[in-house]
DNA sequence: TGACATATATAGATGTCCGATATACCTCCT
DNA sequence: AGGAGGTATATCGGACATCTATATATGTCA
């Protein structure tokens, strides 16, 4: 996977995770590679600023959990502004993707998935 | 539309056009937007560095040209070469965007993951 | 005790794209 | 003739996203 194409939608599927529930860190990184058949192997290096920055930013907040006997953990829980950005980024994807589409499809009529 | 998103697909979108005929810069912009519904508005300090990038790698071949009395324009050929790497980026992006399409759909659709 | 997976964090390097800027030609209008 | 505006190509500097590499520390299993 050429990882250029990854590019901006990295934190949309941060953010479609946690909509999902709250999650830590290493667990998105495991999900998202699950999720995707292996397609997405997001890296801690590039995870973890993103996490900070959405923090940062109050689109999401974070709480410490140490689950029975396990080491702490930080979860992540999505805000209400992390979910109207969330909307947002899925309506910009949805314009590029259908955009991209036509482009690879010479404009020809195609059915509405 | 965010910027972020156009990464990495700008070559493949680029190949594509000049899968259909020979182009000349300034062109491949106009006709990218007008193919997209002005969603893609490539810019000028973007497009001409990855056609010299192409280029170099002998994805394309250029020429000039004057067309009944108009100035020079320099068009874009597309070479057996650039035809293998336009077939391998749009599976890269039929990869890419199924697994987005799963993640953002995944929750809803199907169970037991 | 050592190996390995888990878990978070940050700095440095790389690559992609855009804004700004430069040059020059062509056409239309006055 | 002169100026404005669209056409056409080109390059540099900066912003931003991601990866690699590295660091630290804990839990589990052999």
């Amino acid at each position: 996977m050429d990882k250029g194409l990854i590019a901006g939608s990295t934190t949309m599927l941060v953010l479609k995770l946690l909509e999902g529930k709250d999650m830590y860190g290493y667990q998105m990184i495991n999900e998202l590679s699950k999720k995707s058949d292996r397609t997405f192997n997001l890296k801690a290096g590039t995870l973890y600023p993103i996490l900070h920055g959405l923090e940062i930013n109050e689109m999401v907040i974070s709480y410490d959990e140490n689950a029975d006997g396990a080491r702490v953990r930080k979860y992540y829980h999505l805000t209400h502004k992390g979910k109207k950005l969330l909307a947002d980024k899925q309506r910009e994807w949805d314009a590029y993707s259908q955009a991209v589409h036509k482009i690879l499809n010479g404009g020809a009529s195609y059915a509405a998935i």
